[in-house]
RNA sequence: GGGCCGUUAGCUCAACUGGCAGAGCAGGGCACUCUUAAUGCCAAGGCUGGAGGUUCGACUCCUCCACGGCCUACCA
């Protein structure tokens, strides 16, 4: 703390006056218009000051916006103007005056009284160029939402998004519900999970990588149309897609399928994108993304095809293809391993606008049920925007026999997730549950898309790092 | 985890090939009652992320460490 700063702080208690004060009643600045002559009472944070001798203008600031109000000694009186020479940029102060406009058609408020909230004792960041430095803004996000308005728009964004998302699913008739995130075995997903213990139980619980088997629990309860928008947790690598945690919507909805679960996602986004932004089109990085009805839609088998493999069961043609566009498969050995790179650097990054690939091979996707007349695929889809993944869905596999066979061959893949059935859900399947569609959306993703973030730590207000020191 | 880059005043940035570390904003003082990146004048602000090394001399070159960014890997 600089020494200046406690002397002002001083200086306040000396008049005998609480720095950091209570209660204002106050009416948000963004509300104020011209139209008003009577007297506001507003509060916030003083973000600059122009200082004119006997009078100053300085901006105030609260959530809603920001409006210039206009200190005058001969109006405040001799006692109230030493105080606001006191006061400095950072501070945050309650006002009572009247909306008056200057000769340059500004709306600005007369200062007739004011009071201290809470006084400064660091420094703001640069008024103009604000705080740019992203370590910073990351630990101290605080500062980056005071200064950096940019900041403050993607995170209104966010929550706009999800009240859509909240309104719309209640306007279909599903209800949200809260299931465990610490789970005795973990799955719903291939990944990594973070281990934490119960001291009174003596047991190791790990930090829930997908809320699936227990949604899809609550559909054998008679739940129809259920949704959770969850933190869950990957103990993986972090990128400018991943954070150990992040945000996802899951939905179910039973006697659907994966087919209702595309219509579901087009119609939701698209509202999103018209409802929060006014749009059909979003800007990404440099292009535009078009989010107009009808998506497109493609087989995941033909995108193979489109790549000059004719039988995508072949590895030999899939690592030629591989070597043919010089791409490292380093530590790559299953054709699914490979074809999944092969997908991530040459199929993803073509897919701008929003694209549905459809039906995907049994062995991705042990929670889904079989395509019909060929049990070697599965009624899936994942949507890409922007070049990468955003949503995933199936029709949910319902048929406990096949689940635990499923189960049981999952177990022979490698896999760095503890290899433990959950014999609990098969359980849970074998009293039946209705066939049903299954969507999951990465929250995170999402906004990123539409807010034009093209880092993941953009759109998560404290993305995990490193303590410092 | 691997590769590359970055870290200089509270903030945003300079400093050539190794030769006294500089500016704007913020903060301090003075002047100024319609400014809006207010303005004018004055003064102050630094162990250049940390620890070693090379050198007469290091922000600058070398080694190690810390934190961050990008790419890559695992994944969503």
């Amino acid at each position: 703390m600089k020494n200046e700063k406690k002397e002002k702080l001083e200086w306040w208690k000396s008049q005998g006056i609480e720095p950091y004060g209570r209660r204002f009643n106050r009416e948000p600045i963004g509300g104020l218009s011209t139209e008003r002559k009577d007297s506001v009472s507003i509060a916030g944070r003083i973000m600059t000051v122009r200082r004119h001798g006997k009078a100053a203008f300085c901006d105030l600031m609260d959530w809603s916006g920001r409006v210039q109000i206009y200190f005058k000694k001969d109006i405040l009186g001799e006692e109230q103007f030493e105080k606001f020479k006191n006061l400095d940029v950072g501070d945050i102060i309650g006002v009572k005056g009247e909306i008056f406009t200057t000769h340059t058609g500004q709306l600005t408020v007369l200062v007739k009284d004011f009071i201290l909230l809470s006084k400064i004792l660091g420094t703001l960041p640069e008024k103009w160029h604000g705080l740019r430095d992203l370590e910073v803004r990351f630990r101290r996000r605080y500062l980056d939402l005071i200064v950096n308005s940019e900041a403050q728009n993607v995170f209104v964004a966010r929550v706009k998004i999800i009240n859509y998302i909240r309104s719309f699913l209640s306007g279909l008739g599903f209800i949200e519900v809260e299931t465990p995130m610490m789970h005795p075995i973990p799955g719903g997903a291939e990944a990594k999970p973070f281990i934490t213990h119960h001291n009174a139980l003596d047991m190791d619980l790990y930090l829930r990588i997908a809320p699936e088997l227990y949604l899809k629990r609550l559909l054998v309860g008679g739940m129809e149309k259920v949704y959770e928008i969850n933190r869950s947790f990957r103990n993986e690598g972090i990128s400018t897609l991943h954070n150990p945690e992040f945000t996802m919507l899951e939905l179910y909805s039973a006697y659907g399928d994966y087919k209702e679960m595309m219509d579901l996602t087009e119609n939701l986004i698209t509202g999103i994108v018209k409802q929060v932004f006014n749009e059909d089109k979003i800007k990404f990085q440099d292009t535009d993304i078009n989010f107009q009805s009808p998506w497109k839609k493609i087989y995941w088998e033909d995108c193979w095809k489109n790549l000059g493999i004719d039988n995508w069961r072949d590895i030999n043609s899939v690592k030629q293809t591989l070597s043919e566009k010089h791409i490292d498969t380093e530590g790559k050995e299953t054709l699914f391993d490979l074809l999944d790179l092969l997908f991530k650097r040459c199929i993803e990054p073509t897919l701008i606008n929003p694209t549905f690939v459809v039906k995907f091979p049994v062995e991705t996707s042990p929670l889904a049920k079989s395509w019909p007349d060929d049990t070697s695929m599965v009624e899936r889809f994942e949507l890409f925007i922007g070049g990468f993944e955003i949503a995933n869905a199936y029709s949910e596999l319902n048929d406990p026999v096949e689940q635990k066979i499923r189960f049981e061959e999952e177990l022979q893949r490698p896999s760095e997730r503890p290899k433990v059935i959950d014999d609990d859900y098969i359980e849970a399947l074998e009293y039946g549950m209705p066939p049903a569609g299954g969507l999951g959306i990465g929250i995170d993703r999402l906004v990123m898309i539409l807010t034009g973030c093209s880092s993941i730590r953009d759109v998560i207000l404290f993305p995990l790092l490193r303590p410092k020191q």
